[in-house]
DNA sequence: GTTAATTATGCAGAGACTGCACGCTTTGCG
DNA sequence: CGCAAAGCGTGCAGTCTCTGCATAATTAAC
């Protein structure tokens, strides 16, 4: 299975899209050195702005909030074709499938360069008004791959649908449990082990623990 | 096991507190009728105040943030004894533990009465923005959960904690999965079936969807 | 009844964000 | 090249959430 990671080289822009990427660029330089200076709380969208000499309308064009520049642009949306596929053309063997999808959604994130997509962890992470925007996106990822997976038991009309109504839920969230640790040791450490690798411990560790003795 | 499920009974109240209680649920109660005309974009603290017949600065007093209003208060942090109780007293069997516990954090939110809890929830679901905020809040309890089962596996002297060091992470997201539809079933039905019961067909479903043959 | 703690309120102001209009640059095309 | 259309950057005015501070009123405690 394989799917496609971005777009057009940018060699092979117009100049209007060079320049706006340029600017983009620059604005969240500016951000992320202010706040890894001040703190998140400590920088007004007024400071990034003269420091990246834009317009405060500007930085609101390009990223709608303060919180937009900090969090990166919102990771790709599944394409048309992809949704097909996935509802229509797979078995019923959900979880895996699902993993796979939820990858790429996570990977194909943005062409922003590594050194700065570790900063900007670095920083959601130890700020919590972002770790919780961060996860309120998770959050919306996972709505959307729940309906996903609801209009994929609809197509397999899958019996016992009313028997378990939110089925669909649970399985993404167990999708995530299981992408949560490989992706965590993929990032820190990328050279690790096979994404497959690390997804197949996860799921064995969550095997061990589901299967625990229930003590009364 | 059992958990206090709330405080003091109002009727022996000092009248400060009384009349506290009762410019919060005017307020409330001002905030969800609008919020049901106009939705929640619609609403501004200023309307509201007016409704309730305060003052916005009385209003920031009482919840926080606009937000607030809607969300209700923040459902109780486990206190001290349970935090020691649950780190020091019990087996290194987590899950069902953490089930209990997370249970106990969610039911015994507050004194709303049951009408105005319904209300909110149907206000909070078909807003996007408040949906979002209580993830937020979930994504909180989580982490706090996290942090409590670190502090178990540290005073158990658990062995392979460097081999899986995320571990607790993983477990409070199973615990999660395995809320998710018990309680949704249970807001839908109280009376339908006992929650322990709820909570047993979650976990084998769950088994089932783990167990699922792996196709290549 | 006097003192101390809480509470309600007004005010001033910071900061995020939006709609609108205007001027400049890039683009596409003949 | 020249010209029109589209897109972009910007200033401005204004709304809204939220905070710190000072002050007056209320309740509690002795």
């Amino acid at each position: 299975m394989f799917f496609p990671s971005a777009g057009v080289p940018e060699s092979e822009l117009g100049l209007r899209e060079r320049k706006r990427l340029a600017t983009e660029r620059t604005i969240e330089r500016a951000a992320l050195d202010l706040a890894q200076e001040h703190g998140y709380e400590g920088v007004t969208v007024e400071m990034i702005c003269e420091s990246a000499m834009v317009s405060p309308r500007t930085f609101f064009n390009y990223f709608g909030s303060k919180e937009g520049v900090f969090l990166g642009n919102t990771p790709p949306r599944p394409t048309p074709e992809m949704i097909d596929w996935f509802v229509n053309e797979r078995p019923s063997t959900t979880l895996l499938d699902l993993v796979e999808l939820f990858r790429w959604m996570m990977s194909t994130r943005n062409r922003t360069d590594p050194e700065t997509m570790r900063e900007r962890r670095a920083l959601i992470h130890s700020t919590p008004d972002l770790a919780v925007r961060e996860f309120a996106r998770m959050a919306e990822a996972e709505t959307e791959l729940t309906a996903l997976l609801q209009r994929r038991r609809d197509a397999a009309g899958i019996e016992g649908s009313d028997v378990f109504p939110d089925e669909p839920r649970v399985v993404v969230l167990l999708a995530f449990a299981i992408m949560h640790p490989a992706m965590h040791r993929w990032l820190e450490n990328p050279d690790d082990a096979s994404q497959e690798t690390l997804i197949a411990d996860s799921l064995s560790m969550i095997r061990r623990i589901i299967d625990e003795p229930t003590h009364s």
